[in-house]
DNA sequence: AACAATACTTGCATTTTGCAAGTAAATAAA
DNA sequence: TTTATTTACTTGCAAAATGCAAGTATTGTT
C-alpha cells in the first residue's frame, strides 16, 4: 500500500497517545507539551526562552505561561542572563531533572516494549529508517509553511 | 546504541507541525483534531459517534462538541440510526468530502516532498519500516490502542 | 415492570491557546 | 548623545479545547 497519509495519520495518533500516557511522575502531572519543554531544556545548555520556544515551534506567549507553570511546580528555574538582561536562561531544578529522567526512562521502556514485537533485523531497519525520515524532514522546504 | 526517545521526540514534534500546517482549505480553518475526525469519518462507513471517538481515543464529550462544530460548519452530517435511536451516524457532506480530500492531497504533497530527499531504496525502506512500526504499536500492550 | 447499561448531550470549571498591547533592555541611526 | 528601532519577554483579553459530573433518551436484561 502506497498511501503515505494513511500511515502518517495512524502514526501521528499513536505518537500522541504514547506521549500522553507517559507523563505522570511521582505526584506530578506533566502534560505532553510540558514534557517536551523539560526534554529540550535538559538537552540544551542553559537555553533562553526564545530558543526552546523556537525549537518546539511554540508561540512565545503560550510558552511564557507554560514556563511560569513549570517554575511554580519547581521543575524549572529561570535565571536572568548577565550578558543580556532581557534574556531569561532556563534550567531544570533537581526535581525537574528527576522528572525529566523518569519520563525518559518510561518512554524508552514503552518504546522497548513496542520494538519487542519486531525481530532484531526489523528493529535496526526501523530505527535507521526513522533517522532517515528525520533527516528528510529537516531538509524539507515546505515543513513549516502552509501548503494549499 | 541509539536513543529511541530522542528520535521519537523529534518525530513527534515534526508530525505535530505537519498536521498543524495542513489544514487551511478554501476559507475553512480546520484544527488538527478536526482534520483527524474528518479523515476517520471518510474512511469508515457511516460510523457512530462512539466508533470515531474510540478510534481517535478522544473523550466522548469533547468529541460530541467537536462534531457539533463540524455540523455547524456544514462539513459533517449526523443521521439518527433507524436500528438504534440512541445512535448518531456520521457522514461527510459534499463540502466535508471536498475539505477532507483537499487535506489529503496537501498531506500527500508534503510527504512526497519529504521523501524526495531520499533515494528510491531508502524511500521504500522507510515506508516499509513505518508499516512495521505501526504493526508493532498495534500489538503493544502499553499504548496506542484502540487505533488499528 | 423494574433496573441496569448504552449512546449520547449539557453544565460547569479548568487549561490551553494566540493575537494585541505593554515593559524593559539592547542596538542602530541621527 | 539623543532618538528610534529591534529584541526578549510578559500581561490582557477572548476564544477554543478539555474532562468530570450529571442529565436525557433509548435499549437490553432480569
Amino acid at each position: 500500500m502506497e498511501n503515505k497519509r494513511e500511515i502518517f495519520h495512524v502514526l501521528t495518533r499513536r505518537f500522541g497517545l504514547l506521549n500522553k500516557n507517559c507523563c505522570s511522575v511521582g505526584g506530578f502531572d506533566i502534560s505532553t507539551v510540558q514534557s517536551h519543554i523539560l526534554y529540550e531544556i535538559d538537552k540544551q545548555n542553559t537555553p533562553s526562552m526564545q530558543q526552546i520556544a523556537e525549537t518546539l515551534a511554540m508561540d512565545i506567549t503560550t510558552f511564557s505561561r507554560q514556563i511560569q507553570t513549570l517554575v511554580k511546580m519547581e521543575l524549572v528555574k529561570k535565571t536572568p542572563s548577565s550578558q543580556d538582561k532581557r534574556v531569561s536562561l532556563l534550567s531544570l531544578t533537581t526535581q525537574g531533572k528527576f522528572v525529566a529522567t523518569s519520563i525518559d526512562h518510561s518512554m524508552n521502556a514503552y518504546l522497548d516494549e513496542v520494538f519487542s514485537h519486531l525481530n532484531e533485523f526489523e528493529r535496526e531497519t526501523v530505527i535507521r529508517s526513522l533517522q532517515l525520515l528525520n533527516g528528510a524532514m529537516s531538509k524539507s522546504s515546505v515543513c513549516c509553511t502552509p501548503l494549499y
